[in-house]
DNA sequence: GGAAAAGATGAAAACGTTTTCGAGGGGAGG
DNA sequence: CCTCCCCTCGAAAACGTTTTCATCTTTTCC
């Protein structure tokens, strides 16, 4: 099928090993043979066998991405996406491949880590998982294979960290900032990236003092407008309304929205509501959305970053996690109180 | 590191071709052997090096993935989105993982053909391509590789198509239906699914005897809210304008109605616009975009089923491309002329 | 001029599989 | 008892590379 090494040498005269280290830049090979080498393989479209050369050098320059979402559903989330596509275009700039790995594979079922194993990945990114603690995800996190993770770390790991306590401190204080004293907060699963937003939620009221009514805070599911939507109704429901919702994320927001305003609530002037995540499709629609907008591009990019670095270097110290700030977007929708 | 077969025919007493054959249910072993083997393999945590039977088979399961957008932003868009989504889905459901394919490995460029030779794909989706006539992405198609293409065929080969002619027609039906009949139309790049839509586009037009006014039908980018904007410009300084305006995608869309707010101009009182794709953001805003959804999910779905038939059976007559209907999203954007 | 060093090349093993082919054994049939 | 065939199994080649080591040639240096 394809043109191989050994044609690649009987065309220029010599021998398969002295062509292979031309082409890796051996330094015992003269400079001459080199540059015949060269063109010969241009002539011929040679080009090396990635399953040959990864067998024999456990190198694949292939990264793999777990995307670990019981509904297969992780991809719609827009947070995610911005992170895949800064995750790949990085590693293409770095010169690998990224393979989204399931956990079925040629008809059995294969533990992450196995599966990782048998596609020889270089390294891996925990992109979306829905639960840490999850026993697959935590094998993965004990083997020696290269891992970064966002939003968490692990032990003896990299990862890459979007600001949440910034940019939950930054929303409160902006919210609070407008005269609002009464605010709630839905947030996401715990055991999730919620646990630090809603321990900077809970810091800033205290820091302040302002008291946190009963049923103020609740949890409620990512990415889901039809939870939102129930919990908003629950918030409606208490004696003492809140005058500032926050939400878990842009599109549960959404969710919120319509529930207010099937209640004939108008926004912001009879209540207000703010999400998270600052999407490029929630920019552009009215009432624009207060929100802050985290910096998914750059997560990803960073988490290829160091992920790609420990490969190259799996001995290199283990550094601060990074983590990745990202900007306030003062909307429409978080009214100023007298 | 791993567990090789070697190893697990040590501990089962038998030879390595013995125990290959037990694991892949070769008729010509023993139940009870194939038993023992089985076990010890779990035992063992055993599982194949997916790079050496690669190179043995010819077969890798993996599929390649390409995303032909030179600005990377093609995991940007809602529809390719959603698309990816189910592609990986069913091909996951097949026992196939699946690598996002670029131009660039190990340093040095690789036309996209070369990319897919070099690491073995089974088969390639072109999920999202600018320009079909691209050279390179020609040389993809006449190449003897499993293809499938979306919104275009190539001969040969196997294609889904989003049926963009019946959502043309009937997003315009509904239009006119509504009494419009000053209709502009902003499309996308040309030579790509865009001039489906047009064709549809002119014909409805001309089927029911409606006048084209110039300047009605213009190209602008897709997924660009600058470049809506800019067409929706163009289309108010006409000196009849049209009464509706439909916009290439949903994104272009909010665009477009970002521009038509900024010239006071109240939707749909003033004047009425529509979007194509219906993605799931998108229609939980206000107001309710008018649009035609697009069934990405199963678009993807099946471009998955259609490539690894393919694979499976390379010699299989060819048939007829697989035309995904949408459904029409009858929102508050197009008003009921009297 | 000779020995040592340096430079260039090749042979071969190895990576972990699959698959062909042949070998051995045992049972059935003549 | 011999032959033939079927059932199991193993030896070995092959897939396309990389890399170690040896070999051969050339240069260098005293």
């Amino acid at each position: 099928m394809s043109v191989t090494i050994r044609e690649l040498s009987k065309r220029c005269g010599l021998s398969v090993s002295a062509v292979s280290k031309a082409l890796n830049n051996y330094p015992d090979v003269s400079a001459a043979t080199r540059e015949r080498v060269l063109k010969a393989a241009q002539e011929l479209g040679y080009y090396p066998n990635a399953l040959a050369r990864g067998l024999k050098t456990n190198r694949t320059y292939n990264l793999g991405v777990v995307l670990d979402d019981e509904m297969h559903d992780s991809l719609m989330h827009t947070f995610f996406i911005v992170i895949l596509n800064g995750f790949r275009r990085e590693a293409e700039r770095r010169g690998y491949d990224i393979t989204l790995i399931n956990r079925n594979i040629g008809g059995q079922t294969l533990t992450y880590l196995n599966h990782c194993r048998y596609r020889n990945v270089d390294g891996i990114c925990l992109m979306c998982v829905v639960d840490f603690y999850n026993p697959e995800i935590v094998e993965l996190a004990q083997s020696d294979l290269p891992l970064v993770t966002i939003d968490h770390q692990y032990p003896g790991h990299d990862s890459v960290f979007s600001d949440n306590r910034a940019g939950m401190r930054e929303l409160l204080g902006h919210v609070l900032g407008r005269g609002h004293r009464r605010v709630a907060f839905i947030h996401g699963t715990p055991a999730s990236v919620t646990d630090v937003r809603l321990n900077a939620f809970r810091e800033v009221m205290e820091e302040r003092g302002i008291a946190l009514p009963e049923g103020y805070v609740m949890a409620s599911h990512y990415h889901s407008t039809r939870y939102a939507h129930e919990a908003v109704e629950k918030l409606l429901a208490l004696p003492e309304r809140p005058t500032c919702i926050l939400m878990t994320d842009d599109y549960s927001a959404l969710g919120g929205i319509a529930a207010l305003s099937e209640h004939g609530l108008r926004i912001p002037e009879d209540i207000s509501i703010a999400g998270y995540d600052g999407n490029a499709m929630i920019q552009k629609i009215r009432p624009n959305l207060t929100t802050y907008q985290q910096n998914g591009e750059e997560i990803g990019r960073r988490a290829a970053q160091r992920l790609i670095a420990r490969i190259e270097q799996p001995d290199a110290p283990l550094e601060e996690p990074d983590v990745v700030p990202g900007v306030l977007l003062t909307g429409e929708t978080v009214i100023r109180l007298a």
